[in-house]
DNA sequence: GTGGTCTAGACCACT
DNA sequence: GTGGTCTAGACCACG
């Protein structure tokens, strides 16, 4: 895990994310676990409250789980998982036309997901 | 001026932020001038002070000046206006791809900016 | 006349400043027309109301007085120029003092005004 | 902190300037924190927004830094401060210079600056 | 009418 | 408790 924040978003929000990218990366599995709340908080160096707030977030999307007494653990539903990349994807390219188009430029959203598809060999 | 407010962010970056697009995009010209504080608090709905906070910052960036009295006015400097826009550009661009190979996507700036060029006539 | 603008203090009293400091220094003698409202107010391009603020605010003080139809004059009383002219000296030394020791250095009033004659011969 | 306030020029800048001055003659020094918002603007009664106002200001100089949920805390780059430092010196000498010169006095700004050296041991 | 400053009071994110 | 943002409402200087 490496973040590099941003201030103007919640740090929660930003770790939150950073996880599910990393999942939807492939960096974390399905059924595997997540560092702990202290361990994360630790190496990204921010208060533990705040990681623990950032997983609660991520549990209440159903991204994660908790084993209690084991720690937090990436959903075992494939679909979640698949979901979840598909949206992460989705937002990035509808906000990438979104702002290029308050520019003035026009671009169509299946232009870009086809350039990635074309230089990606992954899903 | 239209803006959909989004939670993630300060509502006074976002006006910046509009006001900066609405300029790189030519509906504001060099030396133009823009709404007044009350008059686009008014129109979006927002406090007269957090719209006075968002001129604020664009002055400060040099993109607006003050003429006492008058109003706020488009920076009159031809160069500040195209480094603003190719700014905003560069700015959403490279958070694209940046998000993007969070994700796990290569995707090379260039071959976007290319498909920028190639789709819009305007620099 | 020639004044640059300090954005920092209403313009009106800048104005009421230089005029003082020309009279102090010379420029203006006793009992002298100085330039009218419209006239300055084209001069340093500023609207005619702010000049006329400052002058009014300059016959309160008892430095210039109105011949109605005439324009107005510098006050003929001798002692009142004098009385100008220290206070105005006086206060920019005080100043000076005190903003130095405000950064921790220690200055007498006396050394500069000692200063000040040595260099200058006029009174 | 114990300010004066002067009508003449914002409130929020004058803050802003004592805490330079401050710091300038070592009250603060490097890396220590300073006053809260709302502690300052209790102690010199005005409003937290006020003194915010100030602090923000300063951060955007670079004189101060803020660290999330703990405060605002004087900058540790020692040029920083060196710079500062004289930056005021210089306003007040040359503000001194300028005033004086406008009343028909002239005064080189080497005169006082050798002046302040002789009187004073620090730099 | 225009921007600039200020107060009072509130809520949020973070430590 | 700390800074950051926001609203509501007010007054001032300037044109």
């Amino acid at each position: 895990m490496k973040i590099e924040f941003d201030e103007s978003k919640p740090i929660y929000l930003q770790i939150a994310d950073a996880i599910k990218k990393a999942i939807a990366r492939g960096d974390f599995s399905m059924g595997e676990k997540v560092p702990s709340v202290r361990e994360l908080a630790l190496e990204i160096k921010v208060n533990p409250n705040t990681v623990q707030h950032a997983y609660q977030e991520l549990i209440r999307e159903g991204v994660l789980f908790t084993k209690r007494g084991q720690g937090n653990f990436v959903t075992e539903d494939p679909k979640k998982i698949r979901d979840l990349k598909m949206e992460l994807v989705n937002r990035i390219v509808e906000n990438f036309v979104k702002e290029m188009e308050e520019l003035g430029y026009r671009i169509k959203k299946d232009t870009l997901t086809n350039l990635l598809e074309e230089e990606n060999d992954r899903g």
